[in-house]
DNA sequence: GCCGTTTTCGGCCCGACTGTTTTCAGTCG
């Protein structure tokens, strides 16, 4: 999804990091790193703002706006081209390298002339290194390690593995004796989608043992640093875990701190010091004779400072700030407001398990009600049939007791020209349908954009499932113009899916923050294709609410008459 | 280069760990 948003951050990213390699003014380059934050999350589009509007960007002035405008309209930006001859391109792969920055890359590239990863380790290899200052054995075995890493490519955990991780590492640190509280903190609390590494907080009076024991854990493979207040490590899964220990009086400034991100907290301490505090991990202190304000919980942390308790899936520096002073923080929607799952399927497609398992599942979980949705005849390998359906849905009626509401649905095809399974007489024997593509991604920006408009104007079609189609690491999202795809789904009454599939979490988070402007309904769905899959339901609710999503914009936290209107609705308003 | 309930000039987020070096710079989060 490289929008101009994403290519202009790209771009100024860059410009700081080759302010940073040429040996450039710090403060220069920290604020193209401020404004590339801030234009990546900007919710409108920068192509379409002049300069005024530009600069109403936060950290964004006459001269970056100058910058973007230029990139806007002639697809160049002359400053970084020009930096951009001074500096080869393979020393911004170098600093890539951990351990490694912009000094020391500067260092070798003036002093030895490396200007690559590959030369760098030739360098290394040749004992090169050695004639540098500040280049000692040590140094020489980091960054051989370092580069071994950087090609391991160390691409990001799924939530699952990232959570489970660190539930474990919570379990056993909490066990350990002295241990007063433990928590996981980081992009995990925040339920980003992808995971780097995963941080773990834990409050006692004496870090000794809770350091030792981290470092001991049987799934650490390396021990990356070890000191009394913060050890890092290196995992089987090839995750890092960081563990922060602190005093249990500081654990809400602590907890506050490690949660993130840094472009949150950073505007947070900003917002201190014009009140005359300094915040740090140890808490909020008087910048004039240090002492301590409040530590001891997040809330009084954000009331010190003017502010509601922000959740920590919005500590993005995406408005959240200007929101929370507005006093306009939405109240998001939990995992207890779902009533229900409305995307499942069975062995009768691709499934693995039969409809009573899944629906004891269901069931389980305390569902109130339950959508059945297996594929429907338009896609060959799932070998369905009229007849079979039918007899599903007579067998899902004889398994609803009425605790839990069964719905029979479907998951139709949306095919290349935007049509989908089945004629509407058929259509109308389902309780809802969802419609997704499956096939032909590559089609053009404008066929794919009209087959998804085309979806949705479809009388028996209520749910968009997995609009994007991306998948994590594997499939780029469609090439779609989806805010006309988002005016088409409010105008029409269908809803979009918010996949909880941890590979797939599917509409992304700045995608549903961007769709619920244009009033937009949304399904948080599983897509579960085992029973244990329900528990997915966690991942989306947590991407919904880093979309900053209310439980009233969610049909399924709906009262099942209110959801069974929406579909009458839609299906009414085509046929009057 | 940006920004302002102490400022239109003079500041700019904070602290821990490592490694190399005898007091600190670089990197990271």
């Amino acid at each position: 999804m490289a929008g101009p948003n994403e290519q202009v951050a790209a771009l100024l990213q860059e410009y700081a990091d080759l302010i940073s390699i040429t040996g450039g003014e710090e403060f220069k380059a920290r604020v193209y790193e401020r404004a590339a934050r801030a234009v990546a999350g900007y919710p409108t589009d920068v192509s379409t703002l002049d300069q005024d509007e530009l600069q109403q960007i936060p950290s964004v002035g006459a001269s970056i706006a100058e910058k973007i405008s230029e990139y806007v309209h002639t697809g160049q930006m002359p400053a970084i081209e020009q930096l951009r001859a001074q500096v080869p391109a393979g020393i911004r792969e170098l600093i890539k390298i951990p351990t490694l920055g912009p000094k020391r890359a500067k260092v070798l590239h003036e002093q030895l002339g490396i200007s690559s990863v590959p030369e760098l380790a030739e360098a290394i290899d040749a004992g090169r290194l050695a004639e540098l200052r500040g280049f000692g054995r040590r140094t020489e075995e980091n960054l051989r390690h370092g580069i071994e890493l950087l090609r391991a490519a160390g691409q990001r955990a799924l939530l699952p593995v990232a959570m489970s991780l660190a539930e474990e590492v919570v379990a056993a640190l909490s066990a350990v004796p002295g241990c007063v509280r433990c928590t996981y903190a980081g992009s995990l609390r925040r339920m980003q989608e992808t995971i780097g590494d995963v941080d773990v907080l834990a409050a006692a009076d004496d870090s000794a043992p809770l350091m030792d024991a981290f470092t001991r854990l049987p799934r650490v493979t390396e021990v990356i640093s070890h000191g009394p207040t913060r050890s890092s490590v290196r995992t089987d899964a090839g995750l890092q875990v960081d563990l922060r220990v602190v005093e249990p009086a500081v654990w809400g400034a602590a907890l506050q701190y490690f949660t993130g991100s840094k472009a949150h907290n950073i505007r947070l301490r900003e917002i201190a010091l014009r009140a005359g505090l300094t915040l740090s991990e140890y808490g909020l202190h008087r910048t004039d004779d240090g002492a301590l304000v409040v530590a001891e919980t997040e809330e009084e942390v954000y009331a010190r400072l003017g502010l509601p308790w922000i959740p920590p899936p919005l500590r993005e520096d995406r408005g959240e700030i200007e929101a929370a002073l507005a006093g306009e923080l939405p109240e998001l929607v939990r995992w207890e407001d779902l009533r229900g799952d409305l995307h499942s399927h069975t062995d009768l497609t691709d499934g693995v398990a039969p409809l009573s398992e899944l629906v004891a599942a269901a069931r389980d979980r305390g569902f109130r009600y339950f959508a059945i949705t297996d594929h429907a005849k338009d896609l060959p390998m799932q070998r369905m049939t009229d007849e079979k359906m039918l007899a599903q849905r007579e067998q899902l009626r004889q398994l609803d007791t009425g605790r839990m509401v069964l719905l029979h649905g479907t998951e139709l095809n949306i095919g290349p020209e935007g049509e989908v399974d089945w004629d509407e007489d058929f259509l109308a024997g389902f309780d809802l349908c969802i419609a997704s593509v499956h096939s032909h991604f590559q089609q053009p920006r404008e066929q794919l954009t009209r087959r998804l408009i085309r979806a949705c104007e479809h009388p028996y079609v209520n749910v968009l499932g997995h609009p994007t189609t991306r998948q994590i690491g594997r499939r780029p999202p469609l090439d779609v113009d989806y805010d006309a795809v988002f005016e088409a789904a409010a105008r029409t009454g269908t809803a979009l899916e918010i996949n909880s599939y941890p590979d797939r979490l599917d509409l992304p988070d700045e995608w549903i923050q961007r769709a619920r402007r244009y009033g937009v309904r949304f399904a948080i769905n599983t897509d579960a294709h085992a029973p244990t899959h329900l528990d997915y339901l966690r991942y989306g609710v947590g991407i919904a609410r880093r979309g900053w999503l209310t439980a009233a914009e969610v049909i399924n936290t709906w009262p099942l008459s209110r959801l069974r209107k929406f579909v009458a609705a839609k299906r009414r308003k085509a046929h009057r």
